[in-house]
DNA sequence: AATGAATGAGACTTCATTCAT
DNA sequence: CATGAATGAAGTCTCATTCAT
């Protein structure tokens, strides 16, 4: 499957740093690795669909995983982000924040994410499968600053008494589940991601997290 | 990682088929596909891991791929299962069955089976994203019996007002989101999937489901 | 060039521990190193050469560095020997063994040696010039025990008078010097290593190290 | 191993022709051929050591044996030269030349150009192990005029009664056996090239020569 | 049935060389 | 003239699969 135009637009944003020939192996890769995983890619195919010698890849990515690499990174390194959205910072410490909009900001934010870089999420989901290294970005990546963050914001809501009184890991299980599994039935079964699908996925975790 | 005494247990009886020399190398390839991945796993590797000769492979299962089908199908034809717990069959179309008792059973259930099949677990789940074949066989084992097994179960559900009144797509994703979710967290980031965390997931689930 | 049937025989020997198409392959690397160099060797041309699969190099030899080893080995430790000739051993220590039929048998011995191995001596030698580990295991095996053999036999020859007072590396440099030189003439340049030619070498190695 | 400033110096005269950037692509590859051999060592890395563009190789040297000819053409032009020490010339025809001052100032000579050319004179000996054509440059200049001008410089001693009457081959066989194992233990085993060490090896080469 | 040696296609990678800039 | 990106042939090595024993 080819990439969109939405894709290319938003990853020739996440691949500024290389040439013209360079971006056009990253989106062949792209293509193929989402496609087939990437075990299962030929550098060779690669070339051929970015319509460049084998050698390229190598004199630029030095070998097959340092293309993945140069891939997955840029979305590694933006899927547990440092810093909550702008919205949810303003006004998180005021007593109006309700559970319903940290969650709503919350959630659209990391599909609109997940949304924009579909092919790539495919390739790391697969790679955070079957690969122990890129597993362990994605946990150090996780815990770094995200949870930190997180935990902050998440207490705040507990102490007012918005949020359910579970372990944090319950709880960022619970958003994290949600935005998945809707995020997976769209990547690989075709399902849709309009409004009210969205609206129901994170009405159900707004209740989820809800004190009875 | 080896597999664990129950797991061998459980494995034991998914392939009473085949010979003890197939079912080391059945046993070898469950270990080596889940932890690197079908394609990154040489038939030399199995074979050694099984302390078979390699033509043991090609004799019984024709192909590579013909053992990870061997493996995964038994797991598979039994991930959507086409008739509910007897329990909840028994209740349901009583009246005082709760969303709280049917969820229970569903979700408790389905971690049971995931868990008991672990490893092949991650084998399906891992092929699920890099396989066209292999989705389509899910989605096939979802569509063909299940879907109508709980289509008319929640239709039950709704009527008697305990469910929200939402497409069943997102009923059935917001229940597959929430077990999975608990399910990945166990398999590959080493988080507990003890009484109390099963728990906190059974109940966000049932009050994301319950109408406001 | 072909190996002639002396060296076919000889390397029989050298080894015997490897099937028949593993000879074939050894005898076939033998010939291309020597003829071209190890580095410009490619494993295609000794497949193609001992007329067998390029993959039977690697299920025998893991690359291409371990059939260069399992070449050169046998004729590494076979170098330096840890023993002299019996002859030597069992007349060095009584009164009436001179200098020159400690010469002479020490130098034919090497001679025969060094040429029954012409062609794997070829690719010692360079080698020898290119490669770090193999100077190592020369010098180790030199240092090991021959050495130690060869002072305490040269010390003998020396306090009998017979044997010019300097260094053992210095006499050890002449000996060596001059069967090297005679070696490299045959293997390289063509030149005859009949009696006479040999005889030459000898006579001048024994005047050489002679007391004036 | 980088060049001494003597080799430099050295090779600055030997290189006249060349420009600047020319030099910088000599003496890296002189480094590396040195060290690794011709056949291992890449244009991509001579480049990198001289800190230049890839290209520039090409553009003087024609090819990457376009620029090993360059290198090695000097040096086998002065190994075997035309004509002898002045000193030697001189002295020869008059009857007072012995053979000790003979040998002295020619294996002398030989050691100092050996010595003062040591980096490529390691290439050389490698190539003319490997390559056919090399090899046939040697053996051209050795017969050219050397061979001449030694046959009748070594007649002279002969018709003297004070040089052994061996055939020319072998005489000069012992000469350059004696010189080239110093020079060779000097480059590849860290042996000394004292003057106690020559002194050694140039009075073994007069007394392995002189007649009985 | 079982073995594992043998095969050869094809994978990843290197590298001498070219050529547009 | 200088650069180094680009090329693609060729190298090393892997691996699914076959088949003689």
């Amino acid at each position: 499957m080819a990439n969109s135009t939405d894709d290319m637009l938003h990853q020739a944003q996440l691949f500024n740093d290389f040439t013209a020939k360079q971006k056009l192996i990253i989106i062949a890769a792209i293509d193929v690795f989402a496609e087939k995983g990437y075990a299962a890619t030929s550098t060779k195919e690669i070339a051929a669909r970015a319509g460049v010698a084998e050698g390229n890849i190598y004199s630029r990515f030095t070998n097959k995983r340092g293309l993945l690499n140069a891939i997955i990174t840029p979305v590694l390194d933006q899927m547990f982000p440092a810093e909550l959205d702008d919205f949810i910072k303003s006004r998180l410490n005021q007593d109006y924040m309700s559970l319903e909009t940290f969650l709503t900001v919350l959630i659209q934010d990391r599909i609109t994410f997940l949304q924009s870089n579909a092919q790539i999420i495919k390739i790391v989901l697969s790679e955070l499968l079957n690969d122990t290294q890129v597993r362990k970005r994605v946990i150090n990546n996780f815990t770094a600053q995200y949870w930190q963050t997180m935990t902050h914001d998440l207490t705040v809501l507990k102490q007012r008494g918005v949020l359910v009184d579970w372990p944090f890991e319950d709880i960022l299980r619970a958003i994290w589940s949600t935005t998945s599994g809707l995020i997976l039935g769209f990547l690989y079964f075709n399902q849709p991601l309009d409004a009210e699908t969205v609206n129901h996925s994170i009405s159900a975790t707004i209740k989820a997290l809800s004190p009875k």
